[in-house]
DNA sequence: GTGGTCTAGACCACT
DNA sequence: GTGGTCTAGACCACC
């Protein structure tokens, strides 16, 4: 099951971000391969039962980023994979993501077991 | 290492953030103790050549947490230590924590071990 | 009578607070309802002929309290009932409260009786 | 024992409130007689190791609402009872800071025993 | 259109 | 001097 949506319209996350967030997971997995097509953005807008400028805006963010290319009248699809970040660079992205999540629960008194199993569940939902 | 700043204005996170995100480091470091008192309102945000009402607002917000007190006149104190939340409020708060980490290194392509030590890491700095 | 707001611009408390409390007081008679909207940010401050930030601070501080949900260009809307704080915390509260109420009638010569009635009745309003 | 001072310097309520209220609810208590004379600013100021602005500020309100009289190489003293607010004035006092005590603690989930008793605590301890 | 952030600058309350 | 509040007006992110 390569492309499933699950949006969340009550996320404090913005639903493009969401969309986002799940095809660059997709394609981090392998989930859809270079060369893919993705829905059309209308069709996903039905789909979600959004506007179509969020999924546009969503396709446009990948766009950007070098995932996905788009081209007037053939849809938009998987690009070739490239690493866009160095080693380093999401060596850093990672510490720095870890650095803030331990500075917002640090005043919540679980114990390092405690966050780790959050961090674990976190991680599984998103598969 | 008492208290040192250090802003980014061109974050996604907003400037007031920056400055509570390494407030409560400090205080869950120990770098900072209950009892002592943070730079004033302007005296930082000179330092930091940011409008005081941004400071003014990242002070309120760590006030509001019960993080610190504050009184006219005298100054912004680090306050004792105390639990705010229901327990049910916390585990919403770490699952909103983890959930956000696990989105924000989604697309980094490292493994679940390697999010984890890194996880691990970000804690034991805190200790 | 769903949400009518009078602000006092002379009193001692801030407009801000004026707006959070009646607020609060609306969703604690019921006057609004989970799901509801409340004004935009900028149509409120147009009504009460205020300043936008003044509202935007009012629905912040309810939003931290989980009152409100805001998103971005959605609204704020009025949010389940969710208790946030813990035991200790809304004993504080409680306490602190009441500190409050005795010390602004401690001048004004009623007895025991009549300020304890006069809670019972402002307890009762909300019900 | 007439007038016996007590000072939380931790309190949110700024220290020179406190004597005032102190002083007033000890002048409506019949604690104090008029014609008996206040303790002097430096006495006060150095009884409470307190700034002696403070309890200069504190006089000044007080004679500002006429519950004192100062003259100059005398000291201060508490003047002829008189009743500055109506009773209606009185009344709209009590119902609204009843009010604002009800709003405050909507939220907290405690019954309405609950709320009577620290309302009752509060008093007492002004006595 | 919506809310969120920041700045500049003012005024007040308090010590 | 300290923090707290408010205004005016700007720019951004999101839908």
């Amino acid at each position: 099951m390569a492309l499933q949506f699950r949006i969340n319209p009550g996320s404090s996350q913005p639903i493009y971000r969401q969309i986002v967030d799940q095809i660059r997971h997709s394609i981090a997995t392998g989930g859809v391969q270079p060369g893919e097509t993705l829905p059309s953005v209308r069709a996903l807008a039905e789909q979600l039962v959004i506007n179509p400028n969020t999924v546009a805006r969503a396709y446009a963010e990948l766009a950007r980023d070098g995932l996905v290319d788009s081209s007037q009248g053939l849809g938009v699809f998987i690009s070739e994979r490239r690493q866009l970040y160095s080693l380093d660079e999401r060596k850093r992205r990672l510490a720095e993501a870890a650095r803030l999540f331990a500075s917002e629960v640090a005043f919540l008194d679980f114990t390092r077991e405690q966050l780790l199993k959050s961090i674990e569940q976190a991680i599984d939902k998103k598969k």
